[in-house]
DNA sequence: CGGCTGCTTGAATAGAGTCAATAAACGTGG
DNA sequence: CCACGTTTATTGACTCTATTCAAGCAGCCG
């Protein structure tokens, strides 16, 4: 989305040196451990979220590859979240050294990771408004459509129909809600014939009125990059 | 918190060379207007929000003296989000060049507006939680605990006593409920002995009950900025 | 003084949670 | 490839938390 030099390139790339797998439900960082690694999220879908005291949890966000995961670890001791792998999937591990040379050194790509992170605060601001201000509907609609964007993004293939990868259990701990209720609320959706689900598919019958009950905003139009310095060579 | 060189000290004067002044209520960014100014915040307190379709808002954040604001204008051609003054407050404005400026030149600097993101990207997700997986009255109590706690950052006078300075409507808005719940959440946590409600006035009474109730985690504990690389003078 | 805006409280309602029971899908080891 | 145990999905009945609606009050400012 913004043409970077080779040097840029070159200097990008040491953070994906080296390689790690996961299986779906394996912890990549468990929240009060001390903080270690940040990652590059290669491949597969993963999950942060925070534990509560009575023991339930809340979705902070999911990420998909390109993410970067456990920012975080640069400036607490004790990880504020938890990171878990929702598919099987690649990181690329790396050490804070590495990253605050790479920002230093190349103040774009330390541009590059502020764009970054405002996206994702947006992001969350979105989630946070649903939390308190929309309807256990509008908000499982919301994850419905967020998923498929974010995955389309990655894959342009992808249409109405595609594989959630989420238990009802995640839905409920993304929207606030418990997973009985998340399941009413498909039900409800597919009974107004805005979503049909087919084994471990999903398919969206009518956009329109989804992002409506959703009441969706898409960010990524307005976004503007332009602002981003010339780069020197 | 963390040592700058007195060149670093001048680049970051550069941002502040302009004041402007707004009143209570007044706004200093409207929610999809085409994006201006960033902001240091150096006098009051100011909150962010966005209005939903039905016309329900929700407060993302409060700022406080030190904050940046507006800093997805850099990122945006139309504001995401809204900003209104909470008290008389003063400002200080500048244009997305010289941040963008302010970034390239100064890495460090760069790695200090990271770090903000971070600590503010913490601060969105405990919100969240909250809204997500919390009773009303532990989010009341948290926003009680939060503001405090920002006031007496700037201000070591301030002990168990201060002005909260929020409308129940907007402490409703803060934590996705109606100010008439708030107002019984309220009495509830007076009646229980947590607080006192003088004229204006907010009184701690039993903190660690409050905070217990608020489900509570201190964030400032376990911050490390030891990984800042040293300056080069 | 009169008209706001904000606070307080009660009564009725609605939306989401809880509990419980069953069914379907999945994964693993034999 | 099947049997078994586990996880996930589904649905009903009941409960409870927070909302809505309504009314009255207090403080403030022009």
């Amino acid at each position: 989305m913004v043409a970077l030099t080779e040097t840029e390139h070159r200097a990008l790339a040491r953070l994906e040196e080296r390689e790690r797998h996961f299986r779906r439900g394996a912890t990549l960082q468990r929240e009060n451990d001390r903080t270690g690694e940040l990652f590059v999220l290669r491949k597969g879908v993963v999950m942060s979220s925070v534990l509560l005291d009575d023991g339930s949890r809340q979705i902070l966000r999911f990420h998909f590859p390109g993410d970067l995961l456990a920012v975080s670890s640069l400036i607490y001791n004790e990880a504020p979240e938890t990171i878990t792998a929702l598919s099987d999937c690649t990181v690329c591990p790396f050490e804070r050294p590495t990253f605050s040379a790479l920002m230093i050194e190349h103040p774009r790509i330390a541009a590059l990771v502020l764009v970054y992170n405002q996206i994702e605060r947006v992001a969350l601001t979105d989630r946070l408004a649903a939390l308190g201000r929309t309807s256990a509907k509008a908000r499982v609609a919301a994850v419905l459509i967020e998923m498929r964007n974010r995955m389309r993004m990655l894959d342009k293939r992808i249409g109405d129909s595609f594989v959630l990868g989420l238990t009802q259990e995640e839905i409920g701990d993304a929207t606030g809600l418990t997973a009985v209720h998340v399941n009413r609320m498909l039900r409800q959706l597919e009974d107004e014939g805005m979503i049909a689900r087919e084994a471990g598919r999903m398919r969206l019958l009518n956009e329109p009125a989804l992002a409506r009950a959703a009441n969706f905003v898409d960010r990524y139009k307005g976004l503007d990059l332009s602002w981003l310095p010339a780069s020197r060579g």
